[in-house]
DNA sequence: GTACCTCCATGACCCAGATCAACGCCGGCG
DNA sequence: CGCCGGCGTTGATCTGGGTCATGGAGGTAC
C-alpha cells in the first residue's frame, strides 16, 4: 500500500454521452445540468479508472483539474513531512473535488478501491461556470456543507474522547446510508459498509489503530454493534451511540 | 464573560452610504462591488455593534443572516451539550461570516472586544447574488480558502503535539499581520496581537490554558518569543517557530 | 500444501498533556 | 485605599490514549 502509491490511471478517454449515462449525476453537482446540456459537459470531461491504492491528487502538486467520483471510494489525506497523516475526509460516489484550491491541491487522494472518476481542467470548468450560473451555485452550496462537516470534525478532533469520536463516526456513516442502494427501515439495524482499513479511520479520527481496535470491541461487548466482517458494521443501538456521539453518556 | 453571553446589540441602523466609507471593504468580499454599485449594498445592510463578550450568532438559531466584520475580531465556536468548547476560528476585519449554513447556524460568534458588523438577510443577499455574479464567484473563492484553513486546523488538531500547534498558531498570526497597518519588514521582530484569552486560543487548539501557558514561557526561555503583555507577543525567530510548527524539529 | 504478507486484536507499559491546586498580577469599584 | 474577581503562571500528580510487542485470521503465490 505504501509502495504503490504512484498515480496510476487506465482507461482515460473522452465520451461526450459519458454524462448522459452517469449514475453519479443525481448525487452530485452535475445534476444542476439539464438534460439538453449534458453533451455540452460531457465535452468538457475525461473519464478516468484509478486503482486501488494509488493517488490521482498529490498535495502540493499545481492544481490543474477538478475530479468528480463517479464510482468507488477514495479517502483524502494531508501529511507532515515525518508521515504523520491526517485524513480530512473519504470522498463517495457524487463527491465533488478541487475545490479547496489555491495553484496547488492543500490535499492528497488516494482510492480505497477502484475509483471512476470524471476529470476537468481549471480552464474548462471556468467556462462551464461562466455558462451556467446554477452550476456555481451549487458549487457554493457544495462548500458551504463542506464548511460545515469540517466544523464538526474540528470539534470531534479537538474536544472529544476516542469513545466519542468512534460513536460519531459510526453514526455519520449509518446516516449517510440513505444515499446508497435500499437501506433498511428506521428501527431496522443499521448494516454500514466501510471500505477503508482500521489505519484510516484512525487517521481519519486523530487516533491510533489500537485504540480503534480496542474501542470498537468495547462497543461489541456491550451490544452497542456487530462487527460480522472487518468492513462491515451493524449498528444495534443508534440512540444510544448517538448520545455517546453527542457526548451525553 | 460566561454570564454575559446573551445576544446585545447596540446603535444598530441603516445607512446607504456605508460602503463608500467602509474601512473593511478592501478586505472583504465586497472588494468586487464597483463604487457605482456601493449605494445598492450599503441599501441591504444595516450596520450594528456588538460588545465585548456578546454574541451575535447562537449555534442551532435558524440562520436568517449573513455579516460581514468591519470593525474588532470575534471568535466562532461549537459547544458539546457538557459545555467542551471548539472554536474553529477567529473573525478579523473583512471576514465574512454565515457561509456555513443549512437553515441553523453551525456554530456560535462572540465578540471578543467592540466589533462592528454588517448584516444582510438571506433574501437580501440572494438578490445581491443575483444582480452582481463577481459577488458569488468572490464568496466562492472565499469558501474555498476556508476549506483550505479546515483542512490545515483538522491537520493541527488530528495529529500535531501542543508544541506544533502553538507554534503554527504564532506563525498564522505572524503571516496575517501583512493585512492590517504598516508591519516590520522581513527580517525584522514581529509583533503579533492577540484580542483573544489564554482560553480561546486552547479551545481554538484544543488544549488547555495550563498548556498554552507552559508552551508559551518554554518558547520564551528557548528565546524564539518575546512577550511583552498578555495580549501581546514578538517573534524572535520566526524560521524556528516554522520548523516547529510543520513538525520538522 | 506452506510460505509470506497485510490487516486486525489484545496485552503490558509509558508519556504528553489533562487535572488539581496554589499563587501572583492587574483593573475596577466601594 | 483595600477588597474582589478575572486572567495567567507554575508545580505536583494523574490518566487516556499512544507505543511496543505478540499472535491470529485471511489472502494469494508458488
Amino acid at each position: 500500500m505504501t509502495t504503490m502509491n504512484r498515480p496510476l490511471v487506465i482507461d482515460a478517454h473522452r465520451d461526450r454521452d459519458v454524462c448522459v449515462h452517469c449514475q453519479a449525476r443525481p448525487f452530485s453537482v452535475c445534476s444542476v445540468i439539464s438534460d439538453a446540456d449534458l453533451e455540452r459537459l460531457g465535452a468538457a470531461a475525461v473519464t478516468l479508472t484509478v486503482q486501488a491504492g494509488h493517488s490521482f491528487i498529490q498535495e502540493g502538486d499545481p492544481a490543474e483539474h477538478f475530479f468528480n467520483v463517479t464510482a468507488g471510494t477514495a479517502k483524502l489525506f494531508k501529511q507532515l513531512p515525518d508521515g504523520r497523516r491526517q485524513v480530512t475526509g473519504f470522498a463517495g460516489v457524487g463527491y465533488f473535488l478541487g475545490l479547496a484550491v489555491s495553484s496547488a491541491y492543500a490535499f492528497s487522494a488516494e482510492a480505497l478501491g477502484p475509483v471512476l472518476i470524471c476529470r476537468f481542467s481549471r480552464s474548462k470548468l471556468r467556462g462551464l461556470l461562466d455558462d451556467f450560473p446554477a452550476l456555481e451555485k451549487k458549487l457554493l452550496d457544495v462548500a458551504s456543507h463542506e464548511l460545515v462537516a469540517a466544523q464538526e470534525q474540528m470539534l470531534l478532533l479537538g474536544r472529544k474522547t476516542a469513545r466519542e469520536r468512534l460513536a460519531s463516526f459510526l453514526i455519520a456513516r449509518a446516516n449517510m446510508l440513505p444515499h446508497c442502494a435500499g437501506h433498511a427501515a428506521n428501527g431496522a439495524r443499521e448494516r454500514i459498509h466501510l471500505p477503508m482499513t482500521r489505519s484510516d479511520i484512525a487517521d481519519y479520527l486523530g487516533l491510533t489503530i489500537e485504540t480503534i481496535s480496542r474501542t470498537l470491541s468495547r462497543f461489541k461487548a456491550e451490544k452497542l454493534i456487530e462487527i460480522p466482517s472487518n468492513a462491515e458494521i451493524v449498528v444495534l443501538r443508534h440512540e444510544t451511540l448517538d448520545d455517546i456521539a453527542t457526548g451525553m453518556t
